[in-house]
DNA sequence: CGCTTAACCAATAGCCGATTGGTCAAGCCA
DNA sequence: TGGCTTGACCAATCGGCTATTGGTTAAGCG
């Protein structure tokens, strides 16, 4: 029997002796070895199979605590805007709005249909871009809480200020206002036609084509900006 | 015409004079009121007005910006969860994780997929429910880390603690461990045997399949215990 | 009465050192 | 040879400290 395992049964006869709950920290390794007196070697084999069990968990600078590691809280928005692309916003775009499209069809109120057609309006009479942006923001927004789902919405605000950040870097536009005629408007009242009939793949489908529009233009000005 | 209207004025055509883009920083309030030579009182007055029109934004210890504040990214997590319900969880993982499927089908790596393997057969070796959830847990980590996107990994990241935490309260199941014929053992498996034959559209039908009973299980037994 | 000035408050950032888990290499011993 | 021990170092984290900065108040002054 190697000395590995008996500081493991060493470990666990330790921690069984004192019924610590859960979340508890226990002594950092260069104490606990010297309390148990094994070598920190042998004891790391053991703490990293009680973590592998799930009974225990570890971090760097932290310490040795019981149970089951806290979810991340602290998810740093930036953090992910530095690493990703605009293409890859959309992508994910791509994959969630379609399916928030979906369930909104299923689950849209009468209050929803309201604001959505709201949005639309107020989009075609913007005059200026940032004016528009935000009646286009606040509709795709309204989708997502069409979905009656908070989750599924709460997904959406993430995505939604990760492509704002992502977009921002962006050089603003011309002073020209959005056209009366800018493919969006229609693609938007595709999509409301959809949810409010009740068409769930016909608003995904909708979704889908609209966002890919809008990917496309967007990739083709952030590749003439790259030429440049 | 009082100072503090002068010292609105100097303000705007000091920004105009320097062209200074969005979300730069300027001086602060003591720097910037020697420089335009007012008083901090005025300066202030006029920095409240162009607050209000929405040109910069203020923070105590921070500075003062040009452009719109920027999105609270301490998103509470536990503020969705605490109006969320496992029904909304599962239904947001039968949206998402499925698209997540498809695109890890398309861009997973060799190290991906040997990530995978390891973690089916770590979980099918797994004696406890807990140490069998770390696997299950790392296995869907790696298929959202497979997909080469990281907004849609850290979605799936945002999505997975608002899941781990509407779960938490649940009961530890008894003290035997899962089965070794366990459903998830087999919709694992065909799940990365899609993935790594480059199948798409099986990888998306798997991952639905999978979370979709996933979902029914967790539902009943949600049920079960509301009846007691 | 309004402006100026100064001081103070609270929030934020940056720095430095101590702590701690993670890792590696050399040495040691059976 | 192979495993264990030891020590050192690395990177992440925390706590305390100081400096900075917007926000506020009060006294002074014309």
């Amino acid at each position: 029997m190697s000395e590995s395992a008996g500081a493991l049964t060493q470990l666990r006869a330790w921690l069984a002796q004192r019924e610590l709950g859960e979340n508890t920290r226990l002594p950092p390794e260069r104490e606990l070895c010297a309390l148990l007196g094994v070598s920190r070697g042998d004891l790391r084999k053991g703490l990293e199979i009680l973590e592998r069990e799930g009974v225990i968990w570890r971090r760097v600078g932290k310490g040795t605590f019981l149970g089951i590691p806290p979810a991340d809280e602290t998810w740093s928005l930036s953090s992910t805007v530095e690493r990703s692309s605009p293409a890859e916003v959309m992508r994910a775009r791509i994959k969630l709005e379609p399916a928030l499209a979906f369930e909104a069809a299923l689950h849209a109120t009468k209050a929803h249909l309201e604001e959505m057609r709201r949005c639309i309006n107020a989009g075609q009479a913007a005059t200026t871009w940032r004016e528009y942006e935000t009646c286009d923001n606040r509709f795709h927004k309204t989708v997502a809480e069409a979905t009656g789902n908070t989750v599924l919405t709460a997904l959406f605000d993430q995505l939604n200020a990760v492509r704002r950040a992502v977009v921002w870097k962006r050089e603003r536009t011309g002073p020209e206002g959005p056209p009366a005629d800018h493919h969006s408007h229609a693609e938007h009242r595709r999509i409301f036609d959809a949810i409010a009939s009740r068409d769930a793949r016909e608003a995904e489908a909708a979704m889908r084509a609209h966002i890919e529009k809008v990917s496309v233009k967007l990739l083709q000005v952030a590749a003439e900006a790259e030429v440049e």
